[in-house]
DNA sequence: GGGAGAAGTAGACGCTGTCCACATCGTGAT
DNA sequence: ATCACGATGTGGACAGCGTCTACTTCTCCC
């Protein structure tokens, strides 16, 4: 489920031009990327980048002010992995005719795919979290020049609650809050806390009950009276990859 | 609120003896902890504290046998800080002679002490969860001898608010799991994550809505029909330190 | 065609963790 | 009381790291 990372086309025709290399930035990123994925941040060294691209270390400060620069970098590619995952979550639910219905799974996939890739990219994961200057505040990533952002998912999808009538008005405000603070501390819990170490599918029905237990925070009853939301999803959980 | 670093009274009685030092690896271990408190573990470095020690860098190495055995001491005190605030949270906690209601505002407690004590201490608090080894799960410390384990604080709140009625049995398995992620997920985005350069007010009142709603989570519904769980504590939210 | 400036190179500095050999000291066995 | 031994700390060295200051090479545009 995640993409492709390092296929940009070309390689002359891009912004940077192609003087000696031909994209050394975009080479640095890519090989940063592949290197966090197994060894999070504290494994991109810039030395060893500019080696496996094949170029003189100090090659790398014409395009990165310093390593830090260059970290944030190859992050804002790890968020758009994260985007990417939950955005294609997303768009594989199931159509429904019951916008309630709707609306409350897609705050639910939304949840499971933050937690399935924090699992299957645990080094991308923590990257994209903790690396977040002070304007990045709003979380807007692009994507092919579409902008997808997660945080604005989580908001539509309670938005969209509240007009469905799944979440009543008075219980809307900061739900965002609660249900990131759910879902990002099982996924941070599950990638490099105490669960990192548990058996699969323990930790998917660990998922599925904390995500079942944040949207009930947030609605403020597991179910209402006489409607059911499609709490327990028939369909296994698929994690990206 | 958060306990004296390094009063290890005599240095002399200690029980690695006193030879050239006197107790080199405790010293060690308390300038990691001054220098992690504002850097965070990045900030460990071997050779820095051996000089802010007196000694020579290697003498380090007859303590731990690199630095990442360093790194786990330090976090291992950083745990201790922090289970040191949670369990003075609880104890703090006014006299109450409905079970339900105490049981509930243990729980309540354990997860703003938690938060707080990130918010606080974020070089602490990204220690004393990231490092943990496989034999770490139980989540068990000890401090002055005593077994303070903040994990098991929650499990016996929960199982209490069984006891007291205030939980539903079904509903309590897996409920350790909701309130930790929650808990622990917003303290991870109010210390490292945006929520770090919004107004601590702001913040406040945003992880008092967190934990409110992680209880609503777990319990099903936002209180039980006809008995009040004190869901609002006009008690002012005191941060350690 | 030639100058300007971007892209990459070479070498050095101080820092780090870690290894090896050596010095020192306290203590228990003799 | 002595002495050897093991625990403790020192000194020197090595490779790797990020980063700085020069210097070279290449491309584009006038």
């Amino acid at each position: 489920m995640t993409q492709e990372v390092g296929s940009h086309a070309g390689a002359a025709e891009t912004a940077d031009r192609a003087y000696h290399h031909g994209d050394l930035r975009q080479a640095l990123i890519d090989a940063g990327l592949s290197v966090t994925r197994v060894g999070g941040v504290d494994a991109l060294s810039l030395r060893e980048l500019t080696r496996a691209v094949g170029v003189s270390p100090n090659a790398a400060y014409r395009h990165f002010a310093d390593r830090d620069a260059l970290v944030h970098a190859v992050a804002n590619g790890a968020q758009q992995q994260l985007a990417g995952a939950i955005a294609a979550r997303i768009a594989a639910a199931p159509a429904s005719d019951d916008a309630a219905v709707a609306a409350t799974e897609r705050l639910r996939r939304i949840g499971l795919a933050y937690i399935d890739f924090a699992r299957a990219e645990p080094g991308w994961f923590s990257l994209a979290f903790q690396t977040q200057d002070e304007t990045a505040s709003e979380g807007i990533v692009t994507i092919d020049d579409e902008v997808v952002a997660p945080f604005q998912l989580l908001l539509d999808a309670l938005d969209q609650m509240v007009d469905a009538g799944a979440l009543e008005p008075a219980r809307r405000p900061y739900a965002e809050w609660a249900c990131w603070a759910s879902v990002h501390g099982f996924a941070d819990i599950a990638a490099h806390g105490p669960l990192q170490w548990q058996p699969a599918q323990v930790v998917d029905a660990l998922a599925a009950s904390v995500v079942e237990s944040a949207i009930t925070g947030v609605r403020g009853t597991p179910a209402p009276p006489g409607a059911s939301l499609g709490e327990t999803t028939t369909e296994p959980v698929q994690r990206p990859e």
